[in-house]
DNA sequence: AAAAATAGCAACCGCACAACC
DNA sequence: TGGTTGTGCGGTTGCTATTTT
């Protein structure tokens, strides 16, 4: 078998390459104009540019295509890339697919130049004195080991629910704007909120979850963990039944869900109502996190199989209680061993990574605990 | 005013995978 | 069924503009 060359490119020897000019922009963009973005092959030959089709390809993709939208970012567009950030990592393509005017190139340039760099200044002004920190978090690749900021954290660095709690609320005091209502800033660090959101994913996959099922869809090289939507050829595949679909699809389901809403829902009639509606939604998504922590109890949650949704649901209220603690139980009992298996198997947090999200959790501890005493 | 450092972003690279033959 | 091709994607590079020293 003859080597297959590296790129389409390889095989011309005098292929152009860098910055393209106004000429070459006008070329292909008149030469799409009258063929459509189609058989990228025979696009340089056809259009007189000596370019390789992949050039081409990405240079109407991420430039010339007229639906772009080129300029500032909104408030509402940063809130969406930090929120889908938090939630599936580095997946620019799957984000870019919320924000149909930019490019995945464009958010993940944003991201690296502009919100990288406010987040970890709003992280030092939420802790004053802390002087340079490492936030290698915000650096972290999380779509290599999970699907989102919750789990990310728990597996790469074991955090405990406590720590993970910290994390999210900082998440969410990022997110949310100074008059963004509660729904949108609460994580779920008491027993009662994640039963509220557990009757939300109850509801959307009553079979799925007696499953005991913990594996994430997996890629095949590199056992990379990758959210279905960020796949086109995944994005075909939503019309299956619930009860087929694993964690994966069925978030992305449950994201298409909010969007299907925002079309026919006539109080999402803006775009700051679509955003919230996602934003929201991370918090339920959070649920997928806890609930494949804690596989054997889990099971327990979700013990009505053939039950119908209403009596999953009633199930699933009556259950909950209990089984979250004894989750929230579990989680910490083992906390300890993770520990240990910690030191023998992964780099622990920088001291003032740890630092901080002790602060954090701390805080929201003290938090938790006065709203205890207040009920 | 000039040099160095930094920021921003377009473009490229290489891998993965589905579709096609 | 297996090889080839086309496309998508995330990471990285390198150029240019701007800011700092």
């Amino acid at each position: 078998m003859r080597n297959r060359p590296r790129c389409c490119c390889d095989e011309v020897l005098e292929i152009k390459k860098g910055p393209w000019t106004p000429e070459e922009d006008h070329l292909l963009a008149s030469y799409i104009k009258q063929h459509g973005p189609a058989n990228w092959r025979s696009v340089p030959t056809n259009a007189g540019l000596l370019r390789c089709s992949k050039s081409c390809r990405l240079r109407w993709t991420n430039y010339l295509r007229p639906e772009i939208k080129r300029g500032n970012f909104t408030e509402l567009e940063e809130k969406m890339i930090i929120s889908l950030q938090s939630l599936w990592g580095n997946k620019w393509a799957a984000m870019a697919s919320h924000l149909p005017q930019r490019t995945d190139n464009d958010i993940k340039n944003y991201w690296n130049t502009h919100l990288k760099k406010k987040l970890m200044k709003k992280f030092q002004s939420h802790h004053s004195g802390s002087s340079s920190p490492n936030f290698q978090f915000l650096n972290k690749d999380y779509s290599s080991n999970s699907f989102n900021r919750t789990r990310n954290l728990e597996c790469d660095h074991h955090l405990n629910i406590h720590q993970t709690s910290a994390l999210n609320k900082f998440i969410n005091s990022i997110t949310s704007s100074s008059t963004s209502t509660p729904s949108s800033t609460t994580y779920a660090s008491s027993t009662g909120n994640i039963s509220r959101l557990l009757e939300g994913w109850v509801k959307t996959s009553p079979n799925k979850l007696s499953s005991s099922k913990l594996e994430l869809k997996t890629n095949q090289s590199e056992g990379k963990v990758v959210p279905s939507g960020s796949n086109n050829s995944d994005n075909n595949n939503h019309n299956t039944s619930d009860n087929n679909l694993d964690d994966d699809e069925i978030f992305i389901k449950k994201v298409e869900e909010q969007e299907t809403r925002y079309d026919d829902d006539a109080h999402l009639s803006n775009e700051a109502d679509y955003f919230e509606s996602l934003l929201t939604f991370e918090n339920t998504s959070n649920v997928a996190c806890w609930e494949q922590k804690s596989s054997p109890q889990s099971t327990k949650i979700h013990g009505t199989t053939s039950a119908s949704p209403e009596e999953a649901q009633t199930t699933t209220t009556t259950t909950t209680t209990t089984t979250i603690e004894d989750m929230v139980d579990s989680i910490l009992a083992s906390d300890h061993q993770r520990l240990i298996e910690d030191d023998q198997n992964e780099p622990p947090f920088s001291v003032l990574e740890k630092w901080l999200l002790d602060e954090a959790t701390q805080q929201v501890l003290e938090e938790d605990h006065m709203e205890e005493c207040s009920n």
